[in-house]
Order: C-alpha cells, then sequence, then structure tokens
DNA sequence: CGCAGAGTTGATTATACTCAAATCCAGTGG
DNA sequence: CCACTGGATTTGAGTATAATCAACTCTGCG
C-alpha cells in the first residue's frame, strides 16, 4: 500500500518500453534505467513490502541495486519463494488485474516502478519490443520449470548444490561471492527446512567442496564439478 | 523427429494469430481451429513423442482432444511432468530456438501444428492479438506457480486433493470425471510416487472423500469441502 | 485362460523434518 | 574495550512422512 501510493506520483510515458529494451538486450547490470531517469527509484528497507498478494498490479517493477523476494502463502504460513530478483531483474507483470505473489525487500533494496501499459498500445509504439517482453517472459517460464524439475524431483544436496551454482553465476559469475539471503528464504525457495539447508551446507564444506566465512553469507565454491555432478 | 517432418509440411498464413485468438477468448474446448482448418492435425499413438528437449522449436501446438504432457527428465531418468495438456491448450512456445521440454502423448491424441513467427509480425498484423499472446504466456506463468508452491510445500494428502480438484475442473467441472492420465504420470507431476499417489487416492476413498471406480481411471468427488480444506 | 501392464497393499527404511539446545555474530551500550 | 543481547545459524537426537523393495491383485485383451 506504500508501494502503491509512492508508484501513483510517477509518470511513464514510454517507461516500459525502454525498461524492457534494456532488460532484453542487456539481461543483467543494465543501467537504461540509470542513463534514462524515466521512474521514481524507491528504497526498500529490509523486509519491507513491495506488494502482496491480491494488490492492483497497476505497475511492475525493475530492481536496480539488492535483491527482492517474490513468493506466496499458504493460509498457515507455509512459504514458497519463487525467485530471487538481483539487480536488473523485471519482475510483477501480470495477465489480471491483481497481483498473484508478494514480493518484499530480503535486505536493503531499490526497484524502480512502472506503470502497467497495454501490450497493444506498446506494439503500436514499437513493434519489435513485443518479441523483447515476450522473450523476457518466457525466460521467466523456463526458469519456473527448471524450479518445478528441482522442487519436485531432486534431492536435498542436489537443490543445494543447484542453488550454489546459480547465485554464483546471477551475483558475479565468479568462484566467491555473497548470499544476499539468509537460510530460512534459502529453505522456503528449495522446498527445504533452514535445519536441511544449513546441514546441507555444512556438509559440502565438511567435504571441501565450498568454503563458508563465519558470517555464513559468503561463499566460495572449491570444486564446481563436484557441484555440477549433484545439479544432475 | 517425426514430429517434425510431419510439422515441416505445414503451410499456414496467419495461423497463430488464429489459434492465439480462439485460445484466449474460449481457453478451452475453443472451436476456432475447427472452423478455420489451418493446419493438419496430427495424431499420435499412446506414449508417441510429439518433440524432445533440445529439437529446434519452430512449431507450437494446440491440443486438439486426448492429453499430451509436457516434462523433462534428469539425466538418470528422473522426470518432472510440468503439465498435462488437455483440449485448447497451447505449449510448445519458446523463448529461444529450442524445446526447453519434451512433449508426448499420454494416450491417443490429436494435435494441430502451428509455425511459429516473430511477434513482431503478429504486431503489425494484429495489435490487439499480442495482448491475448501475453496473457496466454502469463496464465502459463501463474499456473507454474501454483504448481512451485505444491511441489515445494505441500504434503502428498494436499498434493494429490489439489490435483483432483483441478482436474475435475479442467477435464468437466463435475463431480465426476475419468483422469486421463495413469498413476505414474501422476506420481511425476506431483513430485510424488507411484505407491504415494496410489495410498493417497485409497485412503481418500476410505474416509468417503472420492468413489474409485474398478477400472480407478474414473473418480468421483463425494466431498469437495474435504478436498477443499485440503487444498490450503 | 493366461498374460502383461497397471494398480494396490504390505513391510521396512531413509531422507528430511521436528523439536531442542548450543554457538556464533553483529550491534549496542556501559 | 568488553560484556550483553537478540537474531541467525549450527548441531544433536529422535521421529514421521514418503520412498523403496517386494508381493500380490485386478483388468483388459488376445
Amino acid at each position: 500500500m506504500q508501494a502503491y501510493t509512492a508508484a501513483n506520483s510517477l509518470r511513464l510515458p514510454t517507461a516500459a518500453a525502454i525498461v524492457m529494451k534494456g532488460a532484453t538486450a542487456i539481461p543483467r547490470q543494465s543501467n537504461a534505467v540509470a542513463a534514462r531517469p524515466v521512474g521514481v527509484a524507491r528504497t526498500l528497507g529490509k523486509g519491507e513490502e513491495l506488494f502482496a498478494e491480491g494488490d492492483a498490479a497497476d505497475f511492475f517493477y525493475k530492481v536496480v541495486s539488492g535483491t527482492v523476494r517474490t513468493y506466496r502463502l499458504l493460509n498457515d504460513g507455509r512459504r514458497q519463494i519463487d525467485e530471487f530478483q538481483l539487480a536488473g531483474d523485471i519482475f510483477g507483470l501480470e495477465a489480471g488485474a491483481k497481483h498473484r505473489f508478494s514480493a518484499d525487500a530480503v535486505d536493503v533494496a531499490t526497484v524502480v516502478a512502472f506503470r502497467r501499459r497495454r501490450f497493444e498500445t506498446l506494439a503500436h509504439d514499437d513493434p519489435a519490443l513485443v518479441d523483447q517482453v515476450m522473450s523476457s517472459m518466457m525466460r521467466s517460464l523456463e526458469r519456473a520449470h527448471d524450479h518445478m524439475m528441482l522442487l519436485g524431483r531432486k534431492t536435498a544436496q542436489e537443490k543445494v548444490a543447484t542453488f550454489l551454482l546459480d547465485m554464483a553465476r546471477r551475483v558475479s559469475n565468479e568462484d566467491r561471492f555473497e548470499l544476499p539471503m539468509q537460510r530460512t528464504d534459502i529453505a522456503d525457495h528449495l522446498g527445504l527446512t533452514i535445519e536441511t539447508v544449513s546441514r546441507t551446507l555444512t556438509q559440502f564444506a565438511r567435504e571441501g567442496i565450498i568454503k563458508l566465512a563465519a558470517a555464513s553469507r559468503s561463499v566460495v565454491l572449491c570444486d564446481r564439478v563436484a557441484l555440477q555432478r549433484l545439479n544432475a
């Protein structure tokens, strides 16, 4: 709802077009948004909600910095985190009028809101762009399919291995990186409990596959081959 | 590959536009395809493959009759069925040049193949249509998110209950219906084993929540409230 | 009738969960 | 600088859910 008022103050004539172009041509670390200040950036505090399931979906978002989690809840509080949205990622586009999931900040994060427009209009303004929007959509679908495979058929070890490789690729593409989220979030993303995530990580560390720093948020991948093998 | 040669013989100038319109306006049981014979219908035998992961994605498909399963495999054979495609469902649209999953017929099924076109062209021909394509895409994404919740956080009972309600709605919207697929398929869709699926169904039957016919493929939902409660 | 594939049922086990406690760490304030 | 606090994480012990292994039954069909 705060998200809402903030978003309502935006005026963005071709915002969607710009963000989409940036997103498709240069998937991450795109500076299209920074180069053309088309929307008001909003900074979220740790855990602050951007929108909730059921809110009107008049806006969609692009992460500028930090990490946002998109998730669903069951009525008894069980949570499934669909995706972690990192810098450059676009999320919150909906088929209907309402958001189908909630979104909040894993830690301090900055996002830009874009007014949702009819794609019809978009298509008229820039037909080539529509291809890009579709591609973005379909990549998201692909990731969803990957994740269904993980959730439905992989073991705890395989889930964690896949997760580590994926995060390494997304946050830095190096062997050493910082996990932006805590164990609870990882657990709710992988369909595990926090204890199982912790145990699996410690086990990997004992086996020399990874190194965990004292703070436990920084990870070094020592044996990508072993992880890849578990990645199945 | 057989799918491939068959598909190559098609000539469909505005096929995509037509199927898409039908799909969005009348999601299922649409007769848009029947009304305008734009593509060659292909009938698949039980278990026959339409395309496999990695095949060129020059075509996408719409189910005319029967059921098609779309799935992925891990290298050791574990399978995750993403979706069961029923009459009227569209599947096989990809972001890239290749199919990201395999598709084969659960039982005898008929599909129509449509040549993939650049959405740019589509947008030029019929801008309003683009909205519909996007909507179709996003609904698919929504279902994927629902299913991630199911796979990651629901118990076996909840999974089966959700599945039964969903299938009832999709195949007939009545309390009595036939499951088009066998236990193995249900298991691979819900992230369970065949034994657990069987046991859960028997348990529901013992509790009077459902009735199973001798053939075990026909189901009667006796207590939707109980199922809905498990649906969480 | 016999066969094969599908489905069910039973016994046992393993993986991951639950409950519980200990430890670690960052931040705070004396 | 150091003790204290609360949240996050790890570790441990025991358990439960669903998996595994195996046998048996049912159904449809030649």
